[in-house]
DNA sequence: TGCATATATACCCGTTAGGGTATATATGAA
DNA sequence: TTCATATATACCCTAACGGGTATATATGCA
C-alpha cells in the first residue's frame, strides 16, 4: 500500500487508514511510541499543526516508510518557448 | 532522485540536497512559500522540531513528492511459531 | 587569501503543540 | 437499538514554533 501525500488531510487519511489496517486503536499506537492518544488524533485530523517528530514516531509504529521523490521533470522544463 | 527518510537528520539532509540541486538559496526557497529563511534552516538542521505545515510547504517549492509506503511485510508475519 | 553571499542562530514576541487529565461524542458489533 | 469501546476535544500548563529583525559565522569563488 502506497500513499502519495500533498496535503495535510491526505496525510491524516493515510495515517488513519494504515493504523486501522493494522488493527490498532489510537491508544495502542500512542502507547507504543510514547505519545498521547490525542496526539495521534491530531496527526490524523490536523496534521499541519503537528510536529515532524510526532509524525516520524507514528510512522515507525505503523511500519510506514517515508520517501521523498523528485517530481517527474521531463528533461528541460518550461524553458522551451517554441511550439 | 529518491530519499528514504527514517530520522529527522535524514530528512534535513534530503531537503538541503534537493534545494542545492535546484540551485536555490534558503532565502529564495523561503520567499517562494512565504516562510523565513530561518525556518528553512531549521527544517534542514532541526527537522524534528518543525511543523508538518512548514515541511509540506518546502516540499512544494522543491518539487518533491512525499510518499508513505508499507514496509516489506512478507505475508503473514511473526505469527508463525513453527519451525 | 579576500570578499561577497549564504546560513545558522540570537533575541523579542504571540500563538500553540503536546503532556496531563477528563469527558462528550462517535463508532461498531451484537 | 443498546452498549462497550474508541475517538475527538476541552481545560490547564509549560516549552517552543515561527514571524520579525539583526548579526556572527560559514561557504564558495576568484
Amino acid at each position: 500500500m502506497t500513499y502519495l501525500i500533498a496535503t495535510p488531510s491526505q496525510l491524516g487519511l493515510a495515517l488513519k487508514s494504515a493504523r486501522k489496517t493494522l488493527g490498532l486503536t489510537q491508544t495502542e499506537a500512542a502507547a507504543r511510541v510514547g505519545l498521547l492518544p490525542k496526539t495521534i488524533s491530531a496527526l490524523e485530523n490536523h496534521a499541519e499543526s503537528c510536529s515532524i517528530e510526532s509524525l516520524l514516531r507514528l510512522l515507525s509504529v505503523l511500519g510506514l516508510e517515508l520517501t521523498l521523490t523528485s517530481k517527474a521533470r521531463s528533461t528541460s522544463t518550461p524553458d522551451q518557448k517554441g511550439w
